[in-house]
RNA sequence: UCCCCGUUAGCUCAAUUGGCAGAGCAGGUGGCUGUUAACCACAAGGUUGUAGGUUCGAGUCCUACACGGGGAGCCA
């Protein structure tokens, strides 16, 4: 039996395969708590069930030593969880000594360092649920809609942007770079398949040492051949909708484990509200903040903006130039780009940066040469717009920061199993 | 790359003006028949990040370096 299915067994001999998670005793009787990965369950052992050698075995049995247990499940209002087994037999698999986190209080660097066993301890184990439901409904939420997976290379010849946050690597001889978005490879997919998507890691090697970076992360990328600018805000904020109730639906036990405050997250329905950058501006001048024309925003002009709102927000009509040089000038105000940021709410910042792309062949070669790309790398790029041209749209979300917020967790750190931090590469 | 803070027992932290390095947890031993990060008792645990300097005397003051944390820029 597993843990999470304790309720179904009420009465019934079972068996738990699993952890130590802690321990009390009170003279002949013990209580263990042990975890099997999907929770953990009071097992209580008293010596005159089982005869003194099997408790006097129990007693031995230290913090994260596995063990097999087998007895009677019962409901008891005293158990945490409301349910323990009542012990009969035990089976100790390994004795572990020493296991250096305590159920006190650590640092954060320790526990870094012992990131391969702070996962088992309850809050992590909380969180990295919930980054599985989010992973799961986000591909349901595409396939529903019958987008195509479509695995982007990790391994690049090129760069997507900057090229100065880039991962160099040797292969075979010549330089190649790890992904830093499945973007451009995306266009290729969406002419093909129409709708399409990709999920995998990235790799930025940016010098950044905030709660916000990891120099690899994973990002969902959606493109789609002939949506609208419009049609593509609308399907941001209906994904995040939908990942946020199956959060609420799924994840109750994970959300009640890490204390987050569920009713911000009750609000998340669309329509999300649509800020023009020139309005934004004018927002952060209200506010103190005065930024020109052209100004990114950095972490706190982000939070200023968010605060302003209890839903995610779409900040679009960035500056022409601000942005990355496939981005699409509107139209009807050239000097800015069909492009949206979605701030979090609660100070998350930018979860999802999208944008309409530059359709016309002559238009992206200009912004090519005038970024100072090399045009031997972006011929394949340039023959989309050869070969049938149309207009096309996506966006990135990044899975880390999408759960940071929806976890209302300090740190992107805990949000991946491993982080990989600013010269940070153990364990 | 820049700014700020920190480094004392395995872990989390104390140590007054520069004057005998100390708790809790973990680990050890013993006790307790319903515990909830259990509790009680006892014992053990230290080259105070490294190198130099000031001083009768440095965990404490000064300099350099290393490592860690937070933030800026940049970005998801």
């Amino acid at each position: 039996m597993y843990i999470e299915e304790a309720k179904n067994f009420v009465g019934q001999e079972v068996e738990i395969k699993g952890w130590l998670y802690n321990s009390r005793s009170s003279g002949k009787v013990q209580f263990l708590l042990v975890r099997d990965g999907t929770g953990i369950m009071q097992c209580v052992i008293s010596q005159n069930d089982v005869g003194e050698r099997l408790f006097k075995d129990a007693e031995k049995v230290t913090q994260e030593s596995s063990l097999i247990v087998k007895g009677i499940v019962k409901q008891d209002e005293r158990a945490p969880g409301g349910f323990e087994l009542v012990i009969k037999d035990l089976t100790v698999v390994q004795i572990a000594s020493d296991y250096p986190i305590s159920p006190k209080e650590h640092g954060v660097g320790f526990l870094m360092e012992n990131r391969h066993l702070w996962l088992r301890s309850r809050r992590q184990w909380a969180i990295l649920r919930i980054r599985s439901t989010i992973e799961n409904s986000l591909r349901e939420f595409f396939n529903e809609r019958g987008f195509i997976l479509i695995d982007a290379p990790i391994l690049t010849p090129a760069a997507a942007e900057g090229t100065t946050t880039l991962f160099e690597t040797d292969y075979f001889g010549v330089p190649a770079y790890l992904s830093q978005s499945g973007q451009l490879y995306m266009e290729a997919a969406c002419m093909a398949f129409g709708k399409v998507y990709c999920f995998g890691p990235t790799f930025r090697a940016e010098k950044s040492k905030t709660r916000r970076h990891l120099t690899e992360f994973w990002m969902l990328e959606p493109e789609i051949a002939y949506i609208t600018f419009e049609e593509n805000l609308q399907l941001q904020e209906e994904m995040i909708s939908f990942v946020v109730k199956k959060v609420l639906a799924n994840c109750k036990e994970e959300l009640k484990i890490i204390g987050r405050d569920t009713k911000p997250l009750e609000k998340v329905d669309p329509p999300f509200p649509r800020i023009h950058y020139r309005d934004a501006l004018e927002i952060l001048r209200q506010k103190g903040k005065e930024l020109k024309w052209g100004d990114d925003f950095g972490g706190d002009e982000e939070t200023l903006i968010s605060n302003e709102f209890d839903k995610p927000v779409f900040v679009h009509h960035f500056p022409e130039g601000m942005k990355a040089f496939y981005m699409k000038p509107d139209p009807l105000e050239p000097q800015t780009v069909l492009a949206a940021d979605l701030l979090a709410p609660e100070g998350y910042g930018e979860i999802i940066g999208g944008s309409q792309r530059i359709d016309d062949y002559n238009l992206l070669l200009q912004r090519i040469k005038k970024n100072n790309l090399n045009l031997e790398n972006y011929k394949w790029y340039l023959d989309l717009r050869k070969y049938g041209s149309v207009p096309h749209g996506g966006f990135g979300i990044g899975l880390e920061r999408t759960l940071a917020w929806i976890a209302k967790l300090p740190h992107v750190r805990e949000t991946i199993p491993f982080p990989r931090l600013l010269e940070k590469i153990y364990p």
